[in-house]
DNA sequence: CGTGTCGTTGAGCGCTTTCAACCCTGGTGG
DNA sequence: CCACCAGGGTTGAAAGCGCTCAACGACACG
């Protein structure tokens, strides 16, 4: 984790183009920029462990961030990946509560430190900027009923199409594509399932012709018929996902 | 779902003892209050149901209301649970999205409805009622977290110990007790087992010494030896769990 | 005393996990 | 140029935990 101080001017710009910092005036991102560090995580490390104090709000410039909680067996529960112009540590910040997870690098990543106190500060003089914060907590309230709804379906095969189905661009029964956001073992551990029932589902869904699957690119043939699995009770031969015809 | 008007002054007050309106002025109540109205929920009834758009914010005045993901085979995964004080709504206001869940009365329940728009306005006007909103997501997301943690969990005997240390008092490792917030069977769907198998775990833990269940009453003997459960990667014979030696 | 709700207990099945080996790709250095 | 290695992903076989369905018991209520 190291700190690194860079020109401000660079710092104003790359918050300017974030959406929450949009409506900011030219000195208010100064003193936001003011209080901000530059900060690298090397792939693996970790930047808050679960139950430790968050000091600073965390806006991703370039890599992956993981959010997990660590389970008893060793695994991980994936809670949300932060890629590049994400934020977090915003809700820690607010109710001064410790971390309910874990933050890792899935790869190198670059951050921008922002320190908690002039977080607060900005939060409660400026309005516009606390509605924003607003919208972004209730969106990752969302996210996070949304996992919730994938992990609580009992079966693999509703979980993962489910998972699929958040991607559908229209409201119809056409196709589309899906890029996963990362390795299927983090995804896995986003749906509550282990990699290896990940790959077999993949597999099974594939062989029925309802997805094809080609590396980390998915193509759903029909959107329809991939939400009737989930609505109906699973009529298919279950057995099928080990047993090869 | 009986739209009924009480007379405004009942209203102010109810909504002045609320902690968000704490600070609210005689006239801003009166205004919150024109834009309200009364809403008795039978038993069963559902309130809001899973995509719809939510027009209001509520507030629960007695009863309870149980905020749900229906699964494929017609069971529930509960997300919340909310009693008298507790408002909820408010997210999807704010992002103008369809609900992500069910809303059900578990009991008769008499309800407090907030117009949208004017809850909108005043969370655009009122800044110091935008930060107690804030906060108040804040503390569901938190709480959403915590529910995905439990149920992360992939023993049950892991899921009920996690559950009843989030009612632990002091951090060391005294017992404490647990009055259960509902059914039994809406506390094993909100930690995603079935309600068999979480009274099997109690009658497990019972049986272990380490808790005491009288009804909806528990008891727990020892915080520390309930936390050793899920640390541990669990040395109790596993089959005990139906086995009656 | 019948009825409905809630909770408990029992037996069997099945999906997921676990552990294992194997394949594939990309990077590296001799 | 190729052998070697590491990381990620796939596939196989066995075992376990929770679900399902069913019956029973406790309790409140009319």
């Amino acid at each position: 984790m190291n700190g690194k101080f860079l020109p401000l001017s660079h710092m104003q710009d790359t918050l300017g183009r974030m959406s929450c910092f949009k409506t900011w005036r030219k000195e208010q991102l100064a003193l936001l920029a003011s209080g901000a560090r530059n900060v690298v995580v090397e792939k693996n490390v970790p930047l808050v462990r679960k139950g430790r104090r968050v000091d600073s709000l965390y806006v991703v410039l370039s890599g992956q961030m993981r959010l997990f909680i660590p389970l008893p067996n060793g695994m991980e529960r994936v809670v949300a990946l932060m890629g590049a112009g994400d934020s977090f540590g915003e809700s820690c910040l607010v109710l001064e509560e410790p971390c309910p997870y874990d933050i890792v690098a899935g790869k190198k990543t670059h951050l921008l430190s922002i320190d908690g106190l002039i977080f607060r500060q900005e939060l409660h003089t400026n309005h516009a900027y606390a509605e924003c914060i607003l919208e972004q907590v209730c969106r990752r309230l969302m996210e996070t009923l949304r996992d919730t709804e994938i992990c609580a379906q009992r079966l693999s095969i509703h979980k993962v199409a489910t998972f699929l189905l958040q991607f559908r661009t229209g409201a119809g029964g056409e196709g589309f594509e899906v890029r996963l956001p990362a390795r299927k073992r983090d995804i896995a551990a986003r749906l509550g399932i282990s990699q290896e029932t990940f790959s077999r589902t993949l597999g099974f869904m594939n062989k029925q012709g309802l997805i094809h699957v080609e590396g980390g690119l998915i193509r759903v043939r029909d959107a329809h018929t991939l939400a009737a699995i989930n609505a109906t009770d699973c009529q298919h031969t279950p057995a099928e996902h080990q047993d090869v015809s």
